[in-house]
DNA sequence: AACCAAATTTGTCCTAGACAATGTGCGCTT
DNA sequence: AAGCGCACATTGTCTAGGACAAATTTGGTT
């Protein structure tokens, strides 16, 4: 009893992996194979689907399918694991021993321990440095963390509530200015990480700018529409870098045909890094060049 | 020049619609046909995609597919503004007319005034009232506007948001308890919707339960693993109305089984309206009954 | 008017082939 | 020995059309 199974589509879901990539890797590689159901359609057993998992896993942490899907169950287990080389961590300006302390409270489900000690260092450090310092080196080491799989999708899904909550709590309580630029933040669709947009939103405001959050996940039409809806001077974009870096030019492409000529489109975040610049379209690498950008176009548009 | 065109992966993240929907239309209803690149693949020209969009929306509304893909594009936008009936609105315990005067700073794009108006709804109310009495019937309204046609995608992207936050911001301020239920929240893969779960996590931590907030698209493993994490005594799941309901029970009882038995699993939210019971899982239908099964926990576990 | 059965509508799944984009590795040149 | 380019291997996504079950509508009967 209690012999469930998973049909193609609660797969996707659950492991991320489309139907089109199921089919395929059971064609090439003969895995996974489900069974069949009277309609010939294919149930997954759990052990497939938990199996699945941990080669899409590992696949985000850089290995390569073909490997993975060869390899006996036992052989991926013990290449989980990848451990944390000491690596260039000199660039985090916060000491990265309380960065790690941080992750710790996360890693040790103490939600509200996180919290207190991120209140605790806002205070300290005042928004500017506490998002430039602190929220930033911090998601970029999750992000390792992640990919060295030291990390539970659980976890990382606290510790990017919990941030939201704060980043959000926090802005709410700057004071809102008129009359600076109007600014649209938002991500395009499948694009659903929102801590890089909230983190800009933050520093922007302290400018004093005038931010219009819109959430993730806005189809191209109606960022164009919300842009003249809502007077925007500037319309910006958060891509990650778990966003599929090819799509980027195609989509900022797109966007800035649709957006009206005196709209200035902004693109930002881990996940524009590697793309090649477009005409009429800003390409920020940091938030310092982001905060740069801003002021630049303060001083052209006095 | 700016002839863009959208190639299916493209169309389907704008419209919603599957690639095996559109496929499967074009073969059908004669409608959308694509032009093809060298290498046969579609490339959707602007025009119909947004005429896709406008037919997903009129479906989103309860008009059949066959239909719409028959009509000529002109027809349609006469179809779009499905006038709101005056219908039952009694339950709204909130005057109406409030409710539309919040509503109609949205549709106004004034950010700004309608954060200021629910302050002060919250202020005036105090946080219970508030939830179960603005923010819910509020939700529900732009719901039934966005059914109608009368908000658009991005003002409602501007409601949540803002929801959202004001939510967020006020679980904060409360006390958080210790040695009360300890509740997981969060929703299934798919289930991006969060205003529901930030709805009832107000409510459980005023009554002295100490939540566990995860965010929204847990895969059903993840779930798993983060109550044992977290040792928790309830999974609470929300599900919207936008959610496809045939998969709801069959969700449910995988969730049952992957969870201890010693866990609670609750569901809430419209999506679980005319959901068949399942044992093992309680389905709530509304924020009270919520809060009354919270209570029953409460008296069994003393 | 209410209810059940038949017919239609509609989405999702199936197989199997093709190709482009990306990554890997080899050999050549400097 | 290091850098560059080309060929090859790998991998995901697209294509086509067929099949079927679930949901909905239609029509007939009580």
């Amino acid at each position: 009893m209690s012999n469930t199974t998973f049909n193609i589509a609660a797969v996707e879901r659950d492991t991320g992996l489309s139907k089109d990539v199921l089919r395929m890797w059971e064609r090439r590689y003969g895995f996974p194979v489900p069974d069949r159901d009277s309609n010939g359609e294919r149930c997954y057993p759990t052990e497939q689907v938990e199996r699945l998992r941990v080669i899409k896993r590992l696949m985000d942490s850089g290995h390569r399918p073909g490997k993975l899907l060869a390899m006996p169950p036992e052989a991926l287990a013990e290449l989980a694991p990848r451990r944390s080389m000491p690596g260039p961590q000199a660039e985090t300006p916060s000491c990265a021993d309380e960065l790690e302390s941080l992750i710790g409270l996360i890693k040790g489900h103490d939600g509200a321990g996180y919290q207190q000690a991120m209140h605790h260092r806002l205070a300290r450090e005042g928004m500017q440095r506490f998002v430039q310092y602190t929220v930033a080196p911090l998601t970029h080491r999750i992000g390792e963390s992640w990919e060295e799989g030291s990390i539970e999708v659980f976890e990382e899904h606290l510790f990017t509530e919990l941030t939201k909550r704060l980043l959000r709590q926090s802005i709410a309580a700057l004071p809102t200015a008129r009359g600076g630029a109007r600014i649209l933040l938002t991500s395009v669709p499948e694009e659903q990480h929102v801590l890089g947009l909230l983190m800009v939103e933050a520093l922007f405001t302290l400018e004093g700018a005038e931010c219009i959050p819109l959430g993730t996940q806005m189809p191209l039409f109606e960022i164009a529409r919300a842009a003249e809806a809502h007077r925007a001077d500037i319309v910006a974009l958060s891509f990650s870098i778990a966003f599929p870096s090819r799509q980027v030019p195609a989509l900022l492409q797109q966007l800035r045909q649709l957006l009206p000529s005196g709209v200035a489109l902004w693109a930002g975040g881990a996940g524009v890094g590697r793309c090649p610049s477009i005409d009429g379209v800003r390409l920020l690498a940091s938030l310092p060049e982001a905060i740069g950008e801003l002021n630049t176009w303060k001083a052209t548009h006095a």
